[in-house]
RNA sequence: GUCCCAGUAGCUCAGCUGGAUAGAGCAACAGCCUUCUAAGCUGUGGGUCGGGGGUUCGAAUCCCUCCUGGGACGCCA
């Protein structure tokens, strides 16, 4: 059957409107309630030209619709509602995941198209904290929703390795540092450096000075500061790659600002020779009156550069390694301005590609109602975050199911997708207020509760003896078991899947998958505590067949956000 | 002061390209494990959709305005 149904839908009702095909589709809705079918057409506009009532509209439109893949099309005051035949959808919908399984729901939009997401980008010497967790997993859950778009995505780190932070901890190293802590604790030491040297700075300013003169020293070559650099960034790379391997997270480039070094005098350059820069208090800036942007500061009045100078360097690099059709910059909502500046100084340099760029910006992680800062050494470390819902995890593992076999790499799977979900769960924009108790919640709309829901699928399937290397396929079912109201909801959201994803693309919003894996859940474990699986040989594989879908759905979606899926927990 | 984001149940949020009785989860209370993993399921209570205007047959959704909270506004990134 064509399991285009809203197609269909749309085609029947537009052999008998003038509206357009498009504007047809638009206004065809999903009914509120599952009694009133499962698409419905409001009659509303076309009563002013047809000068009838939208009760009778919809009456006359309805006993016209007599595709068979509705068992029943009907007037409900002005709605045309229409009754998908349950049946023969079912067939199709499981056949299909039975058919694709892990490409279930692979979209082919993308495909020959490249797209690089900027992401993650934790600053050297800084310790990782629930800050850099945010732009990681959107990052990360981006580039895997655009895969299964068909894109070829390249994830990069722009690793914060360069600036005039690095002056500041030199300086700060120098006044205070003792070499044997730093190799101890690299990330600990260098970030109490770090914070030191704010707190010192507002009683002896001349220190942003000093540090000011450390990074020109850096960006001139000088061999002490360049040696410090070198050893303050390795140290650093080693901790965060801990990190990235607990999150299961990988790039494809770990280019960082400090890359972009011997490119960004070419990038000056050609700003000069397009007249774009003029000095302006001592300082070299890009005008942006015109787009109604404070201007874009290239060069300082010291000549060293700065973050726009980097990230447009940055731009023009990737434009022409990686060719890309699209470049996200997964980044908090408050550099909003400097990512207009960016695109706004490309546009003016005349790239055409300067309207690919995005900036997709999310909202913050709060503490008490307000920012966390690293320069006052107010932060909260995403390795102790992790370690505390790991142990939790153990806990309840312990607690339900002490003989599970690899306990720890399940409560690791537990843990850390517990804390990935519910950063992703959310709508990106929203700003977040840290609460290591919400964190520990493994109930509800969490990434436990969906995790624990593929399990008992999966254990399901497997004391049904489910052969998921078998070429089995439905050819009509057998019993009402898969066709009952729980069931036909369970198959419409698996259906959708595809949508949800094509959805999460447009909008860059991880947070669709994310809701979407909770109602399939849901909806699963209502079916599941209705209908007894395994009890009755009667249709058995057909039931088998609908929760093996699930289990699919279930890991693909999981595993766009990041998220592990155990087969136990 | 200017600009950006948000304001929906006690809390956290969904719904927002306009449509049928505004939905979840948490918390509270009441049920459901001799039967497929109770990290689950079922039920009860709980809402002037921040306020006020406007557009429309119809507004939580679009427009205007005000209020509240968060953020950003030249040599940090």
């Amino acid at each position: 059957m064509n399991m285009n149904v809203k197609e269909v839908f749309a085609q029947a009702i537009y052999k008998q409107t003038e509206i357009s095909l498009e504007q047809i589709y638009r206004l065809i809705e999903v009914p509120k309630h599952p009694s009133l079918g499962d698409l419905a057409f409001p009659c509303f506009l076309l009563a002013k030209t047809w000068k009838k009532s939208p009760a009778s509209i919809a009456e006359q439109i309805a006993q016209s619709i007599t595709e068979d893949c509705f068992s029943k099309v009907e007037a409900n005051g002005p709605y045309v509602n229409g009754f998908i035949h349950r049946e023969s959808f079912t067939i199709s919908v499981l056949n299909q995941i039975l058919y694709e399984r892990e490409n279930y729901g692979t979209l082919s939009d993308g495909a020959g198209k490249t797209i690089v997401i900027d992401f993650s980008s934790p600053n050297i010497a800084k310790p990782f904290s629930m800050g850099h967790l945010r732009s990681t997993v959107i990052g990360n859950a981006l580039s895997n929703i655009a895969q299964k778009c068909g894109y070829n995505a390249v994830k990069i780190n722009h690793l914060g390795d360069w600036g005039t932070q690095f002056g500041k901890l030199m300086a700060a190293f120098k006044h205070w540092g003792d070499e044997d802590k730093v190799r101890k604790q690299p990330i600990a030491e260098l970030f109490t450096l770090y914070t030191k040297f704010h707190e010192e700075a507002e009683i002896h300013p001349q220190l942003i000075d000093e540090g000011r003169q450390w990074f020109k020293k850096l960006e001139d070559g000088d061999s002490e500061a360049v040696y410090l650099w070198k050893w303050f960034r390795e140290e650093s790379l080693k901790e965060f790659s801990k990190i990235y391997q607990l999150l299961n997270i990988s790039f494809d480039s770990f280019a960082g600002e400090a890359f972009y070094n011997d490119k960004m005098g070419e990038t000056i350059e050609k700003l000069q020779g397009q007249n774009l820069l003029e000095v302006s208090d001592g300082a070299e800036v890009v005008d942006l009156t015109d787009v109604s942007l404070p201007p874009c500061l290239i060069k300082k009045s010291d000549g060293a550069t700065l973050y726009a100078t980097r990230d447009l360097t940055a731009a023009l690099y990737r434009q022409e390694h990686y060719q890309f059709s699209k470049a996200l910059y997964v980044v908090g909502h408050e550099q909003s301005v400097h990512f207009q500046q960016v695109f706004a100084v490309l546009e003016k340099m005349g790239y055409p590609w300067a309207k690919s760029m995005i900036h997709v910006p999310f909202g913050l992680y709060l503490q008490n109602g307000k920012k966390m800062s690293t320069r006052k050494g107010r932060v909260i470390l995403l390795e102790n975050v992790l370690q505390e819902t790991i142990r939790l995890a153990e806990q309840n593992i312990e607690q339900k199911n002490p003989t599970l076999e690899n306990k720890k790499e399940v409560a690791k799977q537990v843990g850390v997708g517990a804390v990935i979900f519910h950063d992703l769960k959310n709508y990106r924009m929203n700003n977040i207020e840290f609460s290591l108790e919400q964190m520990l919640t493994f109930e509800g709309e969490t990434g436990p509760y969906v995790q624990y829901t593929f399990a008992r699928a999966c254990s399901i399937l497997q004391k049904g003896n489910w052969n998921i290397n078998s070429n089995f396929s439905l050819k009509k079912l057998a019993t009402n078991d898969v066709v009952n109201d729980d069931s036909w909801e369970l198959i419409k959201l698996l259906f959708s899947f595809s949508n949800q994803v094509q959805q999460a693309f447009i909008q860059l919003d991880p947070s669709i998958i994310a809701k979407y894996t909770v109602d399939v859940a849901k909806c699963f474990n209502k079916y599941y505590s209705k209908v007894k699986i395994l009890t009755n040989n009667n249709g058995l594989q057909e039931r088998l067949a609908l929760v093996y879908a699930v289990t699919v759905v279930l890991k693909n979606g999981l595993q766009l956000i990041g998220v592990d899926a155990p087969k136990s927990m």
